[in-house]
DNA sequence: CCTTAATCGAGACGGTACGTCATGTCTTGGG
DNA sequence: CCCAAGACATGACGTACCGTCTCGATTAAGG
């Protein structure tokens, strides 16, 4: 009556959607985007070349979605402290032992050059681990614990940006330490919080 | 004997290595690292493939080549304002009409598959940009103007990421109001500064 | 009780056969048996390619089943002449505005490599046409009007393997004319009759 | 001076030519035109793809070299006998080992929606066979061996039509026994000469 | 001055991946 | 059980790119 009449034929196999996605996340990881050929990614999943086309337009498209799925970020943390929020947030960037950001930094150059693949890879995944850092200092103003003049959608970039960047530029991937010290030495002093705890010593 | 005993036979031609690199540099603009290909880039300059593979062992290392030509960072400011130099550094990222910080954007990624690469390109290109953060805030350091026990390590490396990941992540090019943004809402605030100037008024 | 048990469920169709073949032959026509696809054929028709494979087992076998309905035999012609019944005979391979040589010729290469669909072919299509010159030669020594020690086998075969050829080999169909040539400058004269006309003036 | 300056830039290499036919012409013969696929051709010569299409457009192309490469005719007998020259000109058929007829029969279908393919085929290997019986007959018309009012362009078309026939049609192979029927039951016969010889016996 | 040796533009070469298309089978929902 | 629609595995097609090699022609240095 309603509507939702389903389009006529056999429908696409959803369980094939995830063999694909998998086997592309594992090659991502294992190669890198550039070595990464579509025909692995068929071969390894039992799917065929025509299958993945029927679902994704190109290369680029496909593992876009594969990060997007291999990418969920956390819930945003609140433990009553913001010191631990932000570390938490950091954290989130360190699942599945740190392949979350090797995936990151290895598209987003490849979507440099197609604006509506640049987009989805954002929205879908770029933006939802920034939101983490928005969230919470969102909500640290509303509650009052840091100064209402900040510049707070650029703290909330910082980071990200430095943990995509030790990556793609450095080739080191994040420890807890690192992003205890982006927490310590550089949010929370700019965001004028006193309770700077004494440093860990190394 | 001892020295200067020139190889045989015809010398290569420096002019051509110009004309290469400047080529290169185009299309690295135009078409990013991916989509640049061997073929155009002899193409466009005159030059035969052969003649470029006899200066570069390969497309990464002649783009790494044309990077490193392109982004002659200038020297550390010292107007005697910390701010001021901070800014600075900021603006130099910001040459060539903004292809110097496009041209970092596209290469980190593409040498990661390539230790010897990325190196060769961390030190041409990624670190002397960051080092001019490192020599200004080294200098207030010794100068006393900020606080000892701060991470200048760290510290020197937000503008570098942030700016790298507005252009990669956003495809945003910077902007003078960007760099202040970050000098002033993140920087300043986190070396303890007092001197945060009143927010310019857009 | 012994037969007729009709099997259960509901029975094929067999307006969807015509409607098939006809497509078949429609498109064997104007794309030839290389160029002529399974899906050309459900879409042209209305059908799905389920439906049609449940008829038969494969593109070549399809084909083969579309040249034997399209291509029926005339009966043996009798004028009570030779040369009439001959030219007859030839004129035969002109049917359907000169499709039936066309699929004659696209068919045989295709089969060449299946022996089942060969000998299919060769008994519903190639041999009926052939038994025509057959028929007529075969009557005519019993009557008394060619020689009884003639190769009759092979002079059977002369007309059609010269049509064939000079559609598949010189792309040109076939005219009366051509029919005329081969029966008065081959057949009758192999035949050693005397009765060779005056050779039609152009 | 004159002329003849050649092309600039490093020649085609004739010997992988030679490679590529010599390949083509052996997968023509194991697994015929359909099964026969660039890559195994690729493989086989150790040449690349790109090699070969640099060479021929399309894998029919390549084919119709191949088969012309493969099928080069015999000088036209000349015997002194009239006979003996027909059977020359209709063993030609039967050269290595029968595949000079098999490829003939492979490619013609596969040229059939190409005219430009097709008259390439024509001209570089079809017509060659056939011109065989074209000179013999028409040389013994000039010695006035035969009656001068013969239709010679169709009687020089009746073995090459039957041989092509009997391969394509009846998949079965040519021998000398089926030479000699054709020339003694349906050329001499139809030339007028008086000179049929004994009927072998069987 | 003339030989030598390496450079130059041009472009062929082997390899590898891309994205498209056809065959024949399987799977939907709906008669 | 049939039917239309269309997904599925397989495998060939023709294109593009990389890095190497091979041409004839040029150009510097050294004997």
């Amino acid at each position: 009556m309603s509507s939702a009449s389903r389009a006529p034929g056999r429908p696409l196999n959803p369980a094939i959607d995830d063999q694909i996605l998998n086997a592309t996340q594992d090659l991502l990881i294992e190669e890198g985007f550039e070595r990464l050929s579509m025909d692995a990614v068929a071969r390894r999943c039992g799917a065929s070349k025509a299958t993945i086309y029927r679902r994704w337009p190109s290369k680029t498209a496909l593992v876009v979605s594969a990060a997007a799925a291999l990418l969920q970020p956390p819930p945003v943390p609140d433990t009553g402290d913001l010191r631990e929020d932000l570390l938490a947030c950091g954290l989130a960037y360190m699942q599945q032992e740190g392949r979350t950001l090797q995936v990151l930094a290895n598209l987003t150059t490849a979507t440099q050059h197609d604006p509506e693949l640049r987009e989805a890879f954002r929205e879908a995944v770029s933006s939802p681990y920034a939101g983490l850092f928005d969230a919470v200092l969102g909500r640290a103003a509303e509650r009052g614990l840091i100064r209402p003049d900040l510049d707070l959608d650029t703290l909330a970039r910082v980071f990200p940006a430095m943990a995509y960047q030790q990556l793609a530029a450095q080739a080191r991937s994040l420890t807890e330490r690192d992003v205890q010290r982006v927490v310590d030495a550089v949010l929370l002093p700019a965001l004028g919080t006193n309770a700077v705890p004494a440093p860990t010593s190394l």
